[in-house]
DNA sequence: GGTTCATGAAATGTATACAATATGCCACCC
DNA sequence: GGGTGGCATATTGTATACATTTCATGAACC
């Protein structure tokens, strides 16, 4: 009897096999929240997805959900859903929670990080320089502590730790140009960090990394607009 | 312009008003799931699920999407959904996630709680003693010890310790009658921290509650059996 | 002017129907 | 005996159709 082993919704979610329309969905309408094309409080009409992604309501439906127990939508039973909102307390309780378990997470995936590890990490470094706009950067910064977190032998840790950082790259995207540069350096000092295998150094890094993020976010995003640039003249 | 305010999937799971077939779905698969009635591992057919429970197959899609976000069941597509199945490893996870997430909730809520969250925790602490079943009695515990936590000003961390207790419920109801009588004499011991408004205290005490259970949950747990107790020869 | 209420339009929730995929079984072969 | 391939069945994924609810507009009223 061969065993099937389970498999997450993480390793579902990147691999693109036996993908379904809902799949799909999901994919599409994340990112174009996370990128901001559909900004914070707008209106997610079923049918209006529906017809631009080209399939029916049910798989528009299904990625809703999800994106629902990912944070990036809101459901109202019988209502449009929309776009989750960004807020100052929000970004400040996302932050505290990544600052409460990417450490411990570092703690537990040095000792195991492999030479394919960190190659990997500094190709996201590389791809980091590269990147020509907001959302490509984000995306490899985020391959790049994935490279670390997922040595961890806690699953679910990381998982969560993935879900977090996706919601508070909505945020980050506004207040990019910020924080890219100062990320960098500190980038180069975790790898060096991770190659020298010293737990509690990449650790405490992490930490400061944490800080720093939140520090020049905040600043930058306090006196910014939050709320949907009054498209439709927002949601609810 | 009257402007309402969004609702939570927590608030909205707890508040009854408003309900679709779907979100009542959801509320009895994951009682069955939690009170172990589900097997880990058991096959969720979509058909047989909509006819136990009277409705159509969309409304058990939509729950088993929720579910699957929660942890308590495993989609894989084009296959039949299965009960989440439990192990040491997951549940050492679960564990010191808690460990990691309620002792800073303990701090934050203490300085907030008021004269009817006290009473709210020795409504619960009585719900406790009066108890007849283990789902009753993990109830009853949640609510003593959500009546805290959400005095915190950190929703997102407070939905998330509930998750994340829900899952250890799992475990816990195996183990049910281990745990009753240690838990009872700490629970009075953080209702007293907490009517002196201690938190440092409260959080310490939850400290040790959370490895207590641990302890007393895996010594218990290390020869039970863990996988679906063969009801149709396991899950896939 | 602001509020309340009714009404039509729009959107969601759910049921049913069909296509695509996986599952289970059995013959078959090594 | 164990593994392989194929076929019938069961199950999921998706589209469409309809019932129900919400939303937006405007009239009536204070």
């Amino acid at each position: 009897m061969k065993c099937i082993q389970y498999a997450t919704q993480r390793e579902l979610a990147l691999s693109n096999t036996n993908t379904t329309a809902g799949h799909d969905a999901t994919r599409q309408i994340r990112r174009r929240i996370v990128s901001g094309e559909l900004a914070p409080g707008s209106r997610l009409g079923q049918s209006r997805l529906a017809q631009e992604l080209g399939v029916s309501r049910i798989p528009v439906r299904d990625a809703l959900l999800q994106l629902a127990g990912e944070g990036l939508v809101v459901l109202r039973p019988n209502a449009s859903a929309s776009v989750a909102p960004l807020s100052i307390g929000d970004l400040e309780e996302l932050y505290e929670l990544r600052d409460l378990l990417e450490p411990p997470l570092c703690e537990l995936a040095v000792p195991r990080l492999t030479a394919a590890d960190l190659a990997a990490m500094e190709r996201e470094l590389r791809r980091m320089d590269d990147s020509l706009d907001p959302v490509d950067w984000l995306e490899a910064n985020n391959a790049f502590h994935a490279a670390i977190y997922e040595r961890a032998p806690r699953p679910r840790m990381v998982e969560l730790v993935d879900r977090i950082r996706q919601l508070t790259d909505r945020y980050s995207r506004i207040a990019h140009q910020f924080n890219e540069e100062s990320a960098r350096s500190e980038h180069l000092l975790m790898l060096e960090a991770a190659r020298n295998a010293e737990p509690a150094r990449l650790s405490a890094l992490v930490r400061a990394h944490i800080a720093s993020g939140y520090e020049t976010m905040l600043t930058f995003l306090a006196d910014a607009e939050l709320e949907a640039p009054r498209a439709a003249d927002g949601p609810r």
